[in-house]
DNA sequence: TATGAATGAGATTTCATTCAT
DNA sequence: AATGAATGAAATCTCATTCAT
């Protein structure tokens, strides 16, 4: 890569992050292309060179964030010595998850309800076109190692992710209806439910 | 009620209806107060009578729209001569509304997320400023339908609620990752089982 | 007519005006809305409530100053105490726009190339949506005044039009290949000539 | 010619080309130097290095269409069998280049009012600066060719030269008043009067 | 020569809000 | 209470031009 490209890529990771820094502070509505190219030192002709608009930044950013969450917990587990069945990988990378959410509330409020199904899945399928973390790899390897038959497994995984990205929001942000602490028991035992619902003995 | 009152009260109404096609197609963002009053056939000034601004607009749409789906949910399970034991009756509530939402695209997909606990509190304790349903004696009711020890209603209603809304978003408007019909038997069975974590024999 | 109306006309008339100026002295493409506003005195917002964009404003003042040009010299043919026979007429109301352009070196600029059958056959078609003169009666009038038989009549004042329109650009603005009171003699004796190549005797 | 230069005449054509397409098609004004090069397939920066803008690239467009044009017929002309005499001569010119109008509406909608005297004067005298034709020895002779006393020969040729292009854009790209067939007689009629208005026997 | 990322002035356009009627 | 013309700040977006590579 040569200097130019390290260049750009500078350039853009450098509108991504204050656009990230604008969106949890000000929110989306009120930040405006104008205060984050200049908050970031460029000029508003160069915003146009890297995203078509302040959405599209959004949805890079979205994607972006989670996924490198996503690894992380995963990498974690991987490097944890403890033995490792379907059922506490799963718990384990959402227990992960939620803690990484609890220590950044300002990535929890902007990925937020978007750590949904469609970004997962698109995530997922159109891995190709970043070099943010292919999920397919991860994914796939969940499911392998499941239990030689897990019943639709895509469904178990959307309903998990919908449960506790739902849920987390709440809890973490505004501790209602309580703090997260205090809903995690009931929340694992629901994903266990769930997933236990999927597994045939 | 006078003349001028009703006359008053359909300007607001057609605020509030035209407001709700221009959210559900173009978008809370995309919709301007110029788009609204000039769909709505009132003058721009007439809109800064009856709301601050185009939030306040939105949150008065969502309280009303999901308290009258909760509303006829309710009614709908007392007239059913099914026996009312406490899990019949919270899976017959999800389930009709549920069933609402299939039949009311436009609706789900404007409160779809915002059915969310923020909400549904917001709802249930300020019933005061209007004459959307209260829906403290309904969830009173329910709570106090309950086998004498529900552990921790709240968040039991709070799981509840936040699995229904963010997995029938996805499943009922993109049919991902299967349609409603597919994850309702998933979906109660989670619901069962949260209650049931919830009870103590 | 109530006060608010005056005053938007004078809006209207304002934006027209300056813009006129405008793109006579600095050119189309080099005067900005914001010129013209500014100029003007009036918000850059009300331009729109005005016009889409430049480009209609344009259409609005060629139609506006070739009508008003046009019906200028009618009235003046009118007036005159000469006999009016077909030929001599329109010999009459040539020089008169011809006079009238030499005399207004910054409308015919403008208008210039656009005198042309486009916008004066759409004048004549479309006269309803303004309250710029009607070219329809004058049209007719020249039409019927007409010795009974004049073949393809449209045609006739097609090539006559583009012929004056073409060539005055040049000579009154250029000098170029001579001045307009050199050209005359033979513009006016290649009109004659084009009457009578349409009229049957 | 190096490798080199014919590399840079290509791209030289390349740039021509595209702006003629996009002249044609979108129209001047909204023809941007960027989407020029974009579609040319050249760097930016390249662009300056054979135009100082946009407005220079389309003179020579201009000058190139038309000279090309004009050579054509002239050429075409010589080679006939007919007899060679002046109005002949002229009629014939005028005829095959309507007739490749005719054919490449594209062509003619560009140059269309800019194969005016204006241009036509400046190809004529400034025939230095490129290798487009050069008019002046084509104009001459036909001059010289002419009956030994023409009055004014540069009026005549001018009003010719209007005249046929100003009526032939509406007739071919509009068929407006009439199509091109239609109008012929008419035109070539007047074209006759115009030569023998400068013709001294 | 050729490139194309970067610039930033400035053009267009939108829109919430006000206020005289 | 209702209107809607007017505002003008601010947002989006364009584009000719430069310059380091």
């Amino acid at each position: 890569m040569g200097k130019l490209d390290i260049n750009k890529k500078k350039k853009e990771k450098s509108l991504l992050d204050t656009a990230f820094e604008l969106f949890t502070t000000k929110g989306l509505a009120k930040t405006s292309i104008s205060d984050i190219v200049s908050k970031a030192g460029v000029a508003k002709g160069t915003f146009y060179l890297y995203f078509k608009d302040k959405y599209e930044l959004r949805n890079r950013l979205i994607a972006h964030k989670s996924s490198q969450m996503f690894k992380k917990a995963i990498e974690q587990m991987k490097q944890t010595d403890m033995e490792h069945d379907f059922e506490t990988d799963i718990i384990f990378v959402a227990d992960n998850m939620i803690n990484q959410l609890c220590e950044n509330k300002t990535t929890l409020s902007f990925i937020s309800k978007n750590l949904s199904w469609g970004v997962f899945k698109n995530a997922l399928t159109s891995g190709g076109n970043s070099k943010d973390v292919d999920f397919t790899d991860v994914y796939n390897m969940i499911i392998e190692n499941a239990p030689n038959t897990v019943k639709e497994p895509e469904i178990m995984v959307f309903m998990i992710i919908e449960l506790v990205s739902s849920t987390c929001y709440s809890a973490i942000l505004n501790s209602e209806p309580c703090g997260i602490g205090e809903l995690k028991p009931y929340l694992y035992s629901s994903i266990k439910h769930i997933l236990h619902d999927h597994i045939e003995y």
